[in-house]
DNA sequence: AATGAATGAGCGTTCATTCAT
DNA sequence: CATGAATGAACGCTCATTCAT
């Protein structure tokens, strides 16, 4: 490091406290504190990026010491596996609870039911999902996670096809096309600034439900 | 170079050759040594990983000093954009290569020209798309690069309705949904091994070519 | 840490601890630690060179792991600041003590007793000075650190033109005169290897006592 | 290095040409290139300092290859030992063609022609001087190029001294007292942003003047 | 449980200098 | 003379994780 370089710059780091004023200890159920954790990470996550994410970052933010951050986690990538659960499950849930909102027997309108709480669900939550899918390579490409969303669109597409709605060679293949296909042209969306679903809840309604056919 | 050690008797700094056991010097046209590098760094971010692979590693497997690196490549980032440009490149050239082989009015038969094409390259190549295209993020989510592939489908998707061959709203959308189901699929059967691909086409060919109707 | 390595079976960063012959973790008041670093810094600088001296020997020499440095300083160039700072800091308290020892009113004699403790404060530290000092330009010529001094001696001169000991034109000026004349006469004797601070006081004092006159 | 990080920045390097554009080869005289390298290298000092600095700035400015620059100069430091000589010339010879102007007798008359000459020299050079001077340790303090301009001063004193025009115990310490004082209120005023050299004249002369009596 | 000082392997990048052409 | 590709030692800084208190 050259000396011009070095005068040029002033530091900002705080020399760390003398040991005074040191922040109270509060003891918190451990479910609140790993709440809090989370919900710190994921914004920061969000915020900045999973790697430009320390530590140091995630604590600062919930108030608590770095320790107690390794109370509640093992590491790091626990914390972003928390998350993938928790934003699974939110996914399933949303969907589900659209789905059972219609009569039994309308198959097509369940599909409907489900691909629009699918694109709310993700327009509302891209940023996240971008975060805690992030890292996703073939050698776990196939995960739990997103066999949840899959396997719950499967059985959808196989009780419409047994109950006759339609005829489909594959229901997996099926809904992975539509559940990826959904995913392409919302990205494509999001990425063009277009975030109100509606538009593109008809057009997928219309292109995929062609598939849906007999 | 610190000043200090400018004008001090003797530099800090080693000279370079100073050892016994030294590389010899090869020069080589720049595109021989970029393509060097770049297929270097390819086999080990995909052996490895992007950050598990170092420069180090990189100019190791090349047989180049360090600073030859970055020689060519500003930062270890650059590589990767090179290599997704290459892959685009690759991907859209072998795709046009296969449509350009069906007869001009032929529209389905020229779209399934493209799939097996574009499912092909894929399964040949995912593990290098893994790496290329891992860090994709809705900020940039609509690249360059997909942009490329998604114009090229596009286009024949639009020869193919103005011809009257099928009738789409929106050949955008049909074509993200073409390609993004197509890589659902695909993944799906890389993730079980089922990497022949064959069975993945005719499932994509029936599932797909139902949104090309008239 | 990296997203690849995050979620991979094991992760690349080799746990802190792992190795057989760790130093023992030491844990130190704050302030002891960072004087143990300046002081080690400050030797190293010394010894070699601002430049020439790498974290890595600074911590060595205070003997502590590197991420300790980093833990009391953001850079290496803070721990350039905080030398510099303690080293104005020490020579405006001695100049003071010097001069507290003087009765109030004989202005000519606090003159000569702050001249005679800088001198001797600078001939026993000029090394040190020397590297805290290096790299100051026209843009920060005007340093907090040298303004501490220059104001400490130009209130000296201001008393005595008050107190009508000598009639000065401009205090400032005046002891600007005083202090850097001092030190270029200190230097060359210092580069001429006569470091007895006594014939280097007569002289001076009775040069600059000239400028001091009614 | 994290993923997120790497794709963020776009680097701007220019790949290495191909070997078709190449720079036409001139041959010119060693001093015209040796200046032109010279003076490249201290718009550069000036600009960005010594060390951030590089060869490769150098010679991108002065329009020349790399190797170019190491037949003219042995080392970097090189440039700066040149420029430093140079500028102690230039200084030297102004004040002496400004003392020759004023008539041999009149010593006082010519120590404020050295006065002026070095004011205005210095004002008007100080950011060369700064960087020039840069790397001033106690080890080379006494260097030819200060030395230099320290035995004009003294020989002017020494001159008036055995004319009687004034008595000083010592003639190089009072040149160094005249010549560092100079600096140091110089400094100030530059700093202050004060960088017209009369007023600054007139304090010196009058302060300085006080030194030089009978 | 909670704290935060301490650890240290690791990595990207720089750049003066060399030398084949 | 001139060129610019090639070299490689060096270094500052990061940050997940540990553990004494």
């Amino acid at each position: 490091m050259g000396v011009a370089a070095m005068t040029a710059a002033t530091s900002t780091r705080t020399t760390p406290g003398t040991g005074r004023d040191r922040r109270p200890r509060r003891v918190l159920p451990a479910e609140v504190r790993t709440d809090h954790l989370m919900s710190a990470a994921a914004e920061l996550f969000i915020e900045k990026g999973l790697d430009a994410t320390t530590v140091d970052d995630i604590v600062a933010k919930a108030g608590v010491a770095k320790g107690t951050f390794y109370h509640y986690f093992a590491t790091k990538a626990d914390v972003l596996l928390a998350l993938r659960a928790r934003f699974s499950q939110d996914f399933t849930s949303r969907a589900a609870v659209a789905i059972e909102a219609v009569p039994q027997g309308d198959h097509r309108a369940r599909f409907v039911a489900w691909l629009r709480a699918a694109v709310a669900t993700y327009v509302a939550n891209f940023r996240l999902h971008d975060v805690v899918f992030h890292d996703f390579t073939h050698d776990r490409r196939r995960s739990q996670e997103k066999d949840m969303v899959i396997d719950q669109l499967s059985q959808l597409l196989s009780a419409g096809q047994q109950a006759g709605a339609w005829d489909l060679p594959d229901a997996r293949a099926a809904a992975l096309i539509l559940f990826d296909g959904m995913h392409g042209v919302v990205d494509d969306a999001i990425a063009a600034g277009r975030l109100d679903p509606e538009p593109l809840c008809s057009t997928l309604e219309q292109m995929l439900g062609r598939m849906l056919v007999r």
